[in-house]
DNA sequence: GCCGTAGTACGGTGAGTATCGTACGAGTGT
DNA sequence: ACACTCGTACGATACTCACCGTACTACGGC
């Protein structure tokens, strides 16, 4: 359909006005930094209703905008779906290996979270 | 003599109660990644009075008991003054590599900000 | 003892944010 | 047309934060 103004589109930092501060705000929470190691992993666009969070719809739509609007995520519509990418290109350009020494970080410290009580195995 | 207990001893979280979240978070401000260039530029303790920074003296504790209180840096005080380390030695144990990606992607925005409006040369 | 300097503590303000619930819009299938 | 699903928008709340000013403490020198 001819819906011609349909909001439908998504606002998207470009690469050079993508902020150091603001991409480690991003990652400075522990729901987004779930996302985003759960998009690393999987490396495909992957839906919002993917991810199994522990916080409600309207909760999760705003962590993904702000994933969005730091320039960390890029997002397009297919369909009723909303997929979900992470902007590797564009991050790795701006802060070479940013993204994946964060990542291993968070890979790290979820190992020590879940080995801490004693349950290892 | 009554000051027994002076609160001349600062708490620093362990090495083991550093948080990844707590560090990034930290690190997304613009005045404490400034904080910590400069510290990681000198490589010496250096007193919160180095620092010229765009606050007043209360934001400047401020900013620092946040750096200290995330495990960023290591303060303790001499004299009059306070002195400020970074925590190299720990953050690189627990997530390499993290602190100097940070800062070279800070170095790297610096210079991008500083080139800009057009006054290159 | 007195004063200056370094930094803290406290109280307040305005802005941002993480969270929710409910109501709605856009697309797909029957 | 209808219903269903995915996600948005809006409003509300409680919390955090960056910032300030002022009053204060701790240390060192005169």
């Amino acid at each position: 359909m001819t819906t011609t103004s349909s909001p439908r589109v998504l606002e998207h930092p470009e690469r050079d006005e993508i902020r150091l501060e603001d991409v480690l705000h991003a990652l400075a929470d522990a729901v987004r930094l779930r996302i985003v190691r759960d998009m690393a992993r999987e490396d495909t666009e992957l839906s919002c209703s993917y991810f199994d969070l522990p916080v409600t719809k309207s909760t999760t739509t705003h962590h993904f905008r702000v994933l969005r609007e730091s320039g960390v995520v890029r997002q397009v519509y297919r369909g009723t779906a909303k997929l979900n990418a992470l902007r590797r290109d564009d991050l790795d350009a701006l802060f070479p290996g940013l993204l994946d020494t964060v990542l291993a970080a968070a890979e790290s410290q979820a190992g020590r979270d879940g080995a801490a009580g004693g349950a290892t195995a």
